[in-house]
DNA sequence: AACCCGGGGCG
DNA sequence: CGCCCAGGGTT
């Protein structure tokens, strides 16, 4: 372990642009002829598309919007029509409004401070960061995914990055390395570092830490598990439910119904569902029905996207057809050689399967 | 099929 | 302020 790596910024500096100038990308595109504009565009680009496929986008719109006059003096539809295939159009409308301000509001002139070119429609603290350090020389820090990747593993910070006081954390760190004594090339080329550094080595789930020239002070890695940052989302814990479903079988048959087209398994076929074992019970006794043969099956959980179903299903056999189960709804008796023509939900699916296992139809 | 992304918009 | 969204690529 390397404490100074962490705490001196200058170590720090010097071995991320060291490596930086044996390793790093310095021939794209928007690395040529740099200035505010076509850090912007390259940065906003990059935002939502990988290198590869942004190259081509940015050479076309370079090539007819070589400016920003010349994108504010442009229609918005083409400015939309040079994004199309990027997505995310909102961003090419404030490329154009922000353009327009430019023009209007600050002469021409990209405004020469973060703060400043914050107010800008679609820049926020990382994109002005990044437009005021690689095209401006001026000490700020940038913020982008793959700076944040970096940072987490190397701090080894704990929480996700989209709650605020992580986000605060790391953006302080990243301040303090940014702010350290430099001249205008190393502003430049440090920013442009940290994001190869982030994109190239210290990707999200195969990071190169043997390669990398921060792995003696990298917390992470001293944990053992560089991966498990920066912490992910915390999935907020789904609410369970639970389902008592009704398996009738008479002979060979199963009683399903028709779900309403709304909600969950919305039109397909099911069993018919109560809130509890005693509501199904009191359901049977209201039929008239005194089943002399019941079968709890195990218990499992169903997980959709938004919350946990624990069925619970029961089996019974009848002597008898009911007439109906579920009132002013199809309803349907089911036998296997119709498995291709309804349309079952998965769980209801593997539940008649198992039945079926379990018991063998004698037809 | 879940996760990810910088910034905007909403309650 | 916190929460959700966009929209397609990666894993």
């Amino acid at each position: 372990m390397n404490p100074e790596l962490l705490q001196n910024a200058d170590i720090f500096r010097a071995r991320v642009l060291d490596w930086y100038h044996q390793f790093g990308r310095k021939d794209l595109p928007w690395q040529q002829n740099v200035n505010p504009y076509r850090v912007w565009i390259s940065e906003i680009m990059l935002q939502q598309t990988q290198v590869s496929t942004v190259i081509p986008y940015f050479e076309r719109f370079m090539a007819r919007f070589p400016s920003v006059q010349a994108l504010a003096d442009s229609p918005v539809d083409d400015v939309l029509q040079h994004w199309s295939g990027l997505g995310y159009y909102a961003r090419a409308r404030n490329l154009h409004k922000a353009a327009c301000v430019v023009d209007e509001v600050f002469a021409g002139e990209f405004p020469r401070n973060v703060d400043t070119l914050t107010t800008l429609p679609g820049i926020g603290r990382s994109t002005a960061g990044a437009i005021a350090s690689i095209s401006m020389g001026i000490a700020a820090p940038i913020l982008d995914g793959n700076v944040k990747r970096v940072l987490a593993r190397l701090h080894a910070i704990e929480g996700w990055p989209g709650d605020k006081k992580v986000a605060d954390r790391l953006w302080q760190i990243a301040e303090g390395y940014s702010m350290a004594e430099q001249n205008r090339a190393d502003t430049r080329e440090y920013t442009q570092a940290m994001m190869d550094l982030g994109a190239t080595l210290c990707t999200r789930s195969k990071p190169a830490c043997t390669v990398c020239p921060l792995v003696d002070g990298c917390k992470a890695v001293a944990e053992g598990n560089p991966t498990a940052y920066p912490h992910s989302k915390p999935k907020k814990d789904k609410p369970v439910k639970a389902t008592w479903m009704l398996m009738l079988q008479h002979k060979g048959e199963l009683l399903l119904y028709r779900r309403p087209d709304q909600g969950i398994w919305g039109g397909l076929w099911s069993f018919p569902e109560f809130g509890s074992e005693d509501a199904l019970q009191q359901h049977l006794a209201l039929q008239g029905l005194k089943p002399r043969q019941q079968t709890s099956l195990e218990p499992f959980r169903h997980t959709f996207s938004h919350y946990h179903l624990d069925i619970h299903p029961i089996h019974i056999t009848l002597s008898r057809k009911l007439p109906s189960v579920m009132e002013g709804l199809d309803q349907v008796w089911y036998n296997e050689s119709q498995i291709e023509q309804l349309g079952l939900a998965a769980p209801i699916k593997k539940l008649i399967q198992i039945l079926h296992h379990a018991n063998p139809v004698k037809q």
